[in-house]
DNA sequence: GCTTCTGAGTTTCTAAAAGCAACCTAGCAC
DNA sequence: GTGCTAGGTTGCTTTTAGAAACTCAGAAGC
């Protein structure tokens, strides 16, 4: 494992959104995540279509597999030796409204006017699946929500907003 | 504007998301919109309160102004001389199921145990905001949906399902 | 029992991008 | 006209990505 160094730059503050792109916000993760999550399991075939190369695709596998997001399974095809195979962990899943919130926004502003290159639907239903944002007094929220951030139980720093505003106290 | 090459690097087809990721999918743009979003402003606040360096955070600034995400406004205080600050444009603001959704993951699966180091609510009304999956025949997906993908209208190639299936035929 | 094939990686070397620090610039204040 | 400040550029160094050749293990063919 060549490059596994501590991903911790650039993490300003103990933000979530930091952490997680520390984890997978490089130029190769999410698709590799992506190609895993259709079908594509295997290294030669990952690496085949996403013209990723060799070395990069290893070292993002192995991060992944390292933080859990993708597992490693054995399988053997007839007359073939063991190999293995990589498929969505239970937290790899959960990054699919993550996937899903990248293709809505490149649907709606990087298509051409045949529309969009691909449709999302639901395994079970066969419903075409759209991503939303709502809030738990039960509004639903459009396209170009007014949000707020305040500090959580986890902040270790003050807010932004606070942050700003005693720059120069 | 030194490094504004056409990002169509690693466009694996014409997926939204390797789109969308060939645009705002490196190390600090989704930082930069975040802190925007969060109304963190300006160059130099910007860029002490993420620690990039200044040529990128020019750079990204600049594809992002480019690509219509965030907007350059102008703004005088008292005594001093005109200058501009960043704000989120309309497409940018529908970046913000994406930010939601890693913010989400990350309080899941990176955060302490104290809890999620900051909260996201309503402008309006205060509640808390949580991201969602849903389909069209009015099912809410849980936290790790079984998603299929079809090509759509815009596709220009097979699905990687059938793709797959003829890789060797 | 030696050679070949194949999937799944490593290694090595080169090119591109990011990081850092110092420098520039326009306009106001003095 | 000197200094200050926001908003960048320039030039150089370090990190990361990419391409291609190499390794390795086992199954198969001869």
């Amino acid at each position: 494992m060549p490059d596994m160094r501590p991903y911790s730059a650039y993490d300003s503050d103990t933000c979530s959104i930091a952490r997680t792109l520390a984890l997978i916000g490089d130029r190769w993760t999410l698709l590799v995540l992506r190609d895993v999550a259709n079908g594509v399991r295997r290294f030669d075939e990952l690496a085949g279509h996403l013209g990723i190369a060799r070395n990069i695709l290893a070292s993002r596998l192995a991060r992944l597999t390292e933080a859990g997001l993708v597992e490693r399974a054995a399988y053997r095809e007839p007359g073939a030796r063991e190999r293995h195979e990589y498929r969505l962990s239970g937290p790899g899943r959960e990054l699919m409204p993550v996937l899903v919130a990248f293709m809505a926004w490149g649907d709606r502003n990087l298509a051409g006017p045949e529309g969009p290159p691909a449709v999302v639907r639901h395994a079970g239903c066969g419903g075409a699946i759209r991503v939303s944002l709502s809030c738990d007094e039960g509004h639903e929220l459009g396209e170009r929500p007014r949000l707020r951030v305040e500090p959580g139980p986890g902040s270790k720093v003050r807010s932004l907003r606070l942050a700003r505003a005693g720059r120069r106290a």
